[in-house]
DNA sequence: CCAAAAGTGTTAGGAATACACCCATGT
DNA sequence: ACATGGGTGTATTCCTAACACTTTTGG
């Protein structure tokens, strides 16, 4: 998070991202947790420079927070309640770090400003989680991936948020093919099942899926994965297009 | 479209609004026309107040353009591209309108406000036709219905505006079942399949179709509604719940 | 009685689901 | 050989699309 200043930005509109990975059969979300007392949580979030669209400024702060350029991203929703506003957070955190931040941090210098009633564009993005560094910002404690089931709770409405991201992420999954961005370069069949399961918290059948998924016409099958396993290897496939 | 006012409301932030209406087995748009030379027409839309939630906001603009209160709306897109701004559209109507603008007139007091960068939030509403007294506002010459077929050019991007909300009112009209918003109280088989005609600009099967709706359990069937035509009369439904 | 349009039933096709079997792999 | 897990084929169910027939209405 910068210093906004009133200029470069556009005033009380921000944007949310909920960043979903996948990982040891759980589907995660990225999350920072704020460098001051009081277990403060909130997703990365960033705010839309004058000379930039909304999806470019959306990429720009994904990019910042995973190292990724080129990452798949989709705007869900708008949460715009009436005094929608970190304001209450803010000031419960300040006082809980008084020594800490002084006089001269920009958390009192731009307090006016962040504290304003905001207007937040929810973008949700898919990345293969290997891929990812995660980038604390200067005032982040840390940056981990969570299981959604077992989400640290966030401020304002930033839970809602990942639930209405899941909602979205759902109902496009096989429309648009987006899945594949969640997974490395190369996977198994099983990798995949094990990906939609995570994704809809219910189990595939093993047949039915495969045939459901190679039907898609969208993986080339490569050679096979020899695990060392006693059983038949499976098949390694790549998602072109 | 009031006088802006920088305090009043969220900058470069808008609301626009798809309203839908149904007539004539035509699926139409409610659009205005403003009263300046130059055929400059744009959807209907407002900004936020500082004390209101943005469905809210989208609510109190479409109760001023169509006298409705209770009306179904949601919200489909965010447009935010880089540059997104009226200022060309402005100048050349203002050009064109020296002598009718003069220099009291609040667009040139509110010009810089107006033609700033503004990431706009799309809104679909469905509306009973029939219901709806259009209310011109006080730059309009004209408001009316026009069948999304045959709309005329709009400002800046407010033409894909309508497209992107119509295909979201096609995704989600089975799920959510919202097409009876477009209809009067009570309705025939027959109007509800032309009206599904209009929406997906293809045709139905009858009898599947009369299944199909009557499969959704929303449906009061009351009495038959006797035209004097030489044909079995069809029954009235009203859409319950 | 007839034409027109509405209501309803019946069949056919295809997709999704369930069930079953065979194959490769390393111990 | 055998246990384990992967690949594939077949049957069943379910939903949708297609076809057909009957009923009501006013002239």
């Amino acid at each position: 998070m910068h210093v906004p200043g009133e200029k470069k930005y556009i005033q009380q509109l921000s944007i949310d991202c909920v960043i979903f990975g996948y990982q040891q059969r759980q589907l995660k979300v990225l999350i920072p947790k704020l460098d001051f007392t009081g277990d403060f949580w909130a997703l990365p979030s960033g705010y839309i420079q004058q000379q930039e669209g909304i999806d470019q400024a959306a990429r720009r702060i994904l990019e910042e927070r995973t190292g990724i350029k080129d990452i798949y991203l989709e705007q869900f929703r708008v949460f715009g309640a009436t005094e929608r506003t970190n304001r209450p957070y803010l000031e419960q955190l300040i006082q809980l770090n008084e020594e800490k931040i002084g006089n001269q941090h920009f958390i009192r210098q731009e307090f006016e400003w962040i504290t304003q009633r905001f207007v937040s564009i929810g973008y949700y993005a898919l990345v293969d989680i290997n891929q990812v560094i995660p980038q604390k910002s200067e005032i982040d404690e840390s940056m981990g991936w969570y299981n959604y089931k077992e989400l640290p709770t966030m401020i304002m409405d930033h839970n809602d948020m990942v639930d209405k991201a899941l909602e979205t992420l759902r109902l496009n999954i096989d429309q648009k093919l987006i899945a594949f961005n969640l997974l490395p370069e190369t996977f198994t069949m099983k990798e995949v099942q094990e990906l939609y399961e995570a994704i809809f918290d219910k189990p595939f059948a093993r047949n039915n899926f495969q045939k459901k998924i190679l039907d898609l016409n969208v993986l080339e099958r490569l050679e096979k994965k020899f695990t060392g396993a006693a059983n038949k290897a499976p098949y390694l496939y790549r998602f072109q297009k």
